[in-house]
DNA sequence: TCTGTATTTCTATTATTTTAGAAGTATGGT
DNA sequence: ACCATACTTCTAAAATAATAGAAATACAGA
């Protein structure tokens, strides 16, 4: 017996995996710590130095950078006995690229200008 | 007997309310809801509409719909019989003003122009 | 006032997420 | 081989979120 596979609109699978994204950066604990690395990028953070921002047991740290780690929001390299994390700058361009075409392309519900300052600053 | 009210920093209130604004658009319905409403901005669409494009029961999407809301990524006017969803386009722009300058201010994680590109196209 | 349409709230169930102690694995130094 | 440090996985509990049928509310029109 064959199961149907179910079939999954283009936009539709878009629109799930920016929102996986989203669910990775919808916790605070899990913000703050891309917050943090993107500050300390490109060097990036061990797993200590991550605590220290967050205060969190480390069974629970580590299962948030798993979430973000599955998601690419970061990428992780063992050196020697740390694990050093590091902001993905390419995937978090995709997904402001995509949140910047949402609101800003089409009907243009967004204003570019002041958005385009920001960066600029 | 006076509860001591519990102190967080700025940036961790900050963190705090960004979080949860990601946690609204962490959810494929949620995210679709408002990529509908952002497109047929600004203008907006009553529920009827919103539900055919999500394709999920009635009671649900109005949870749905009261998540997004007490967000503020959405707005709602009563229009006789039905309820007129609208993106909201001012706090959306905070959002993603919040993640440009986080992503692309100090360390400069993530390089701007591309992205400003794309609210030019 | 009665009826129909639009939408929400109530109620309940199931699924997912968050949390963290305890135990395990990985690595480097002695 | 052993130990210490860094971090993860295992296990389990508690909290939150997602889902939707059924009942309730809001409004307009006859």
């Amino acid at each position: 017996m064959v199961t149907a596979r179910p079939v999954q609109s283009q936009s539709g699978k878009e629109t799930a995996r920016y929102a996986e994204m989203f669910a990775a950066l919808g916790s605070a604990a899990r913000l703050s710590v891309l917050r943090a690395l993107l500050r300390a990028h490109p060097g990036g953070m061990v797993v200590g130095e991550i605590q220290g921002e967050v205060g969190v047991a480390g069974s629970t740290l580590s299962h948030h950078l798993e979430k973000l780690r599955v998601e690419e929001l970061i990428t992780v390299e063992r050196e020697s006995t740390f694990l050093r994390y590091r902001a993905n700058t390419v995937v978090l361009e995709e997904l402001l690229g995509f949140l910047l075409a949402e609101c800003c392309q089409g009907s243009r519900a967004v204003e570019a200008k002041g958005l385009i300052q920001i960066c600029q600053e």
